[in-house]
RNA sequence: GGGCGAUUAGCUCAGUGGUAGAGCGCUGCCUUCACACGGCAGAGGUCGUGGGUUCGAAACCCGCAUCGCCCA
């Protein structure tokens, strides 16, 4: 035995980490069938270069149900993963290296970029093959700093799993998964208007849009009836004007139902489009008569669809009105004023027009400033476009109001922690609008393995996609020919060409437990470890990333990808805002971990309940790492009166205090054993600490002389069997929360790792507390209590001598005090200890009188 | 506008029908033979608000207010 004369927390996390990893704690072991593995889904982080305390709060929550689950005797599956596919890695090397991707350069080899000081403005061109280089660079990096953070926390997690999001194995499993798509019908290619970033220039699907609220204005146009007055409608986007193909009402409205049917020409082009009626046109709103334009927003999409309306789209790519007009202006001066608006951003086409149509007379009145709703991509600075471009989708439920309610179902057997979270899941569901939108115009993701033949003119077919084979995988369609063609054929008449766009990062994120479990790779891995048991992840992205990996697992496997989700809340700052980079209050984890220690950061991370948003506070850190160090000098006491004896004999605990101890610990086992298996690894800290104090105030000091010897060997042992027991049992009901801690402890007088021992049982702790009655342990500790506190209120050590503590009380409370009758006095210093009964309760303790000096 | 959640001590939060709880902070005491990187004790709350159910409500029901999130 080696107990420590003075221990302390300095330099555990080395010890430890070093030893687990010598010794493969963690190890996955894979000889285990899949009832006896517990797989869990990890959120591979977005390897973003810079950690924040965020990150360590919700992956303490995951390591603390693998650890007792692992204590539970499952072989526990933790693989960590790295999300390193798509645009935050592509931003992030433009800012670092200031550099962009221009896919028209040739590939330099060897090119050297160094990480430049004002990189943003620097914005050199690059192809993408060098792109895609200097975001493999980059994103390594990162890793190995995500690894170390997590190593420190002490995650559990087994590192010869590891996996990346945009690595070959994650490439073609996506890619796989997207060819199996496509062969039963759920993947489908359409040319349809699209929500459309102009700065990334990238289509964005419904689970990346965000509304914000922006200010705008409702300008006045009236529109010319033939020998009738003037129409007016109200826009916030006028500059959309050369794009409009009809108006539209409400059926019901009476204002305009002699309209219906007519038509009206646009002020400036004179273009003649029709006064149509529609239910979703709001007679509240504006004037009530709306203008359609392709597309000036998603309703315009329904009402060009619904009405069969001609398109008309003025929006390029770049967000710059087009340089072809959409169609023959009839007014006289039309063409000039196209020539005004061509090649201008929106907000310069706006002004521009709103001049015009002020000059010409068309624009009544003066804007009317508003505060709107406006779309943007989540990442995106400036409101989203509509425009129309081909683009691969994946059916979810959108337009298929089957699939819809079996994705709802599938939610509905899902176990949710909490449980109130699945409602963010059905609202989610029940609300889409359309197919889910996975092809994005991009340079760094996984690209579609498809390719497109050209026919005699050069133009691809692209009805008719070259599919690749799935013994080809991973492909990349832009470099490898399709079967049947020579690499010189591309691009040339009768060859072919690639699909240029690369999936959503969701395509690949979506199939985390197919490339974590090894799908179509490792087929004995995954038989023994898909589908798996937990997905842990933050409630803001149920509507995207457990909802799009429900979508694959049920159309891959017709399964769950998962039986339970841990929804895990946010870390708040002061103010109760959400940390995040962004906002710029995020702090770095590091340096409490070194300042608290990592058990400490664990302990204030696990006291947040599922679900539940809690504040970053470094005050419950430093609760944390005094809770770890009583547990080393409570250990140390405990080891050291005991002085080598481990008495494993339930026979030894004859002492009715000791039983009672025992018979609330076995209540402790159930109740923390009971919060574990409902997910709930805060309530289980919550018990075991408020035993451990309970334990430290009362039984320790209670027990101390009759553990000393004072009372006999007999008492000794009974007094040193139940130590044993206890603490033995206390280290495992914390090894979960800090691993560090009572891994050391543990180490002391035991041989192997903690968090490979069994969980504790209620039978084996009850086999020690006998018939124990619990209010024993309660009544002894009261009355220890009382004492201290009158030693406390009269200013005098604890240390001094009580002339005589009298206890009233009930005859059965009074019996079960005298049966501790000696450990109350000497815990409470007692020359006298008597019990009478009473009605009322009371301690009375006289206190010997110090002699004047 | 719809949905979900929250509202309890100065702060952070527990508490699913039976006398208001914990930790932090604050105040006081104790250098005690596990622990000064400590221990013990004390003060501190008409449980957001208005109704209702009940012998009894912080808890259950309805309305309202405020905050947060999700979705339109």
């Amino acid at each position: 035995m080696a107990v420590p004369e003075k221990p302390t927390l300095d330099g555990i996390e080395e010890t430890w980490l070093q030893s687990w990893e010598k010794n493969e704690t963690y190890r996955f072991d894979r000889t285990r069938t899949r009832d006896q593995v517990y797989s869990i889904d990890t959120p591979p982080p977005t390897v973003s270069g810079s950690l924040h305390v965020g990150h360590v709060f919700s992956y303490t929550h995951t390591d603390a149900i693998a650890r007792y689950k692992r204590m539970c005797g499952r072989a526990v599956f933790y693989p960590m993963g790295w999300d390193d596919n798509g645009l935050p890695t592509e931003r992030r090397v433009q800012n670092h290296f200031g550099v962009r991707c221009d896919p028209s350069l040739p590939y330099e080899s060897g090119l050297v970029v160094d990480p430049q000081v004002d990189a943003k403005a620097a914005n050199r061109p690059i192809s993408r093959r060098n792109f895609i280089e200097l975001c493999d660079k980059l994103v390594s990096q990162d890793e190995k700093k995500f690894e170390e953070l997590w190593r420190r926390l002490g995650l559990s997690v087994d590192w010869s799993l590891t996996y990346t999001t945009i690595g070959p194995t994650a490439q073609a499993i996506s890619q796989r998964a997207f060819l199996n798509t496509l062969q039963r019908g759920e993947a489908y290619q359409a040319e349809a208007p699209t929500l459309w970033d102009v700065d990334f220039r990238t289509a964005v699907a419904q689970a990346e849009l965000e509304d914000r609220e922006r200010p705008g204005a409702y300008y006045a146009l009236q529109f010319v009836r033939s020998q009738k007055d003037p129409v007016v409608i109200e826009t916030t986007r006028p500059e959309l004007l050369p794009a409009c193909v009809a108006l539209v009402a409400h059926p019901d409205d009476k204002r305009y139902q002699p309209m219906f049917g007519t038509t009206v020409k646009t002020p400036l082009f004179g273009v003649e489009v029709p006064v149509l009626a529609h239910p979703l046109a709001d007679p509240e709103k504006g004037s009530g008569i709306a203008m359609i334009c392709t597309f000036g927003d998603l309703t315009d999409v329904i009402w060009w669809r619904e009405l069969n309306l001609p398109t008309r789209s003025i929006m390029g790519w770049d967000g710059r009105i087009q340089t072809d007009p959409p169609t023959e202006f009839p007014a006289p001066n039309a063409s000039s004023v196209w020539s005004e608006l061509a090649g201008k951003t929106v907000k310069a086409a706006q002004a521009r027009i709103v001049e015009l149509l002020s000059e010409s007379g068309d624009l009544l009145g003066e804007p009317r400033e508003i505060t709107h709703a406006v779309k943007f991509y989540e990442k995106g600075d400036r409101p989203l476009e509509i425009v129309t471009t081909r683009q691969w989708y994946i059916r979810n439920g959108g337009r298929d109001p089957e699939l819809r309610s079996a994705l709802v179902e599938r939610g509905r057997t899902l176990n949710w922690h909490p449980d109130y979270m699945r409602s963010r899941y059905e609202s989610w569901v029940e609300g889409l609008n359309g197919d889910w939108l996975v092809s994005r115009q991009r340079f760094f993701g996984v690209p579609f393995p498809l390719w497109y033949r050209l026919d005699e003119d050069g133009d691809p077919v692209f009805t008719e996609p070259l599919l690749a084979s799935l013994d080809q995988l991973p492909v990349d369609p832009a470099s490898d020919a399709p079967a049947g063609y020579r690499p010189e054929q591309r691009g040339t008449p009768g060859g072919f060409i690639a699909d240029p766009d690369v999936m959503d990062t969701w395509a690949t994120s979506s199939l985390t437990p197919q490339i974590a479990c090894g799908w179509g790779q490792d087929e004995d891995l995954f038989n023994r470890t898909y589908p798996m048991d937990l997905r842990p992840q933050a409630h803001e992205i149920i509507r995207t990333w457990l909802f799009s990996t429900v979508v694959r697992a049920h159309l891959e496997f017709d399964c769950l990808p998962w039986t339970d989700v841990a929804i895990s809340g946010w870390v708040l700052d002061p103010d109760r805002k959400k940390m995040s980079k962004s906002k710029g209050n995020a702090l770095t984890p590091l340096h409490v971990l070194e300042q608290y220690g990592s058990d400490a950061v664990r302990y204030w991370a696990v006291s947040g309940r599922p679900g539940t948003d809690t504040a970053f506070d470094e005050g419950q850190m430093k609760v944390g790492r005094r809770l770890a160090i009583k547990i080393l000098n409570a250990s140390k006491f405990a080891l050291g009166v005991m002085d080598g004896a481990r008495i494993e004999d339930p026979a030894a605990v004859t002492s009715p205090l000791d039983q009672a101890l025992l018979a609330q610990l076995a209540i402790l086992v159930e109740s923390v054993t009971a919060a574990f298996d409902s997910y709930d690894y805060a309530r289980a800290l919550d018990h075991t600490e408020r035993f451990f104090w309970g334990f430290c105030d009362d039984y320790v000091e209670l027990v101390k002389a009759r553990a000393y010897g004072s009372f006999g060997v007999e008492q000794a042992a009974s007094a040193h069997a139940t130590l044993h027991l206890t603490l033995l049992t206390l280290l495992r009901l914390f090894a979960p929360h800090l691993p560090f801690v009572t891994e050391e402890v543990w180490s002391w007088w035991l041989e192997g790792s903690i968090h490979q021992t069994r969980w504790p049982t209620v039978e084996s702790v009850q086999e020690f507390a006998g018939e124990g009655n619990p209010e024993i342990y309660e009544f002894a500790g009261e009355i220890l209590g009382a004492v201290r506190k009158v030693k406390s209120e009269s200013k005098k050590s604890q240390r001094v001598e009580a002339q005589t503590v009298l206890v009233s009380d009930t005859p059965a409370r009074i019996a079960n005090g005298k049966l501790v009758h000696d450990d109350l006095v000497a815990s409470t210093s007692a020359l006298s200890l008597e019990f009478s009964e009473s009605q009322t309760p009371s301690v009375v303790v006289e206190l010997v009188v110090a002699e004047a000096e």
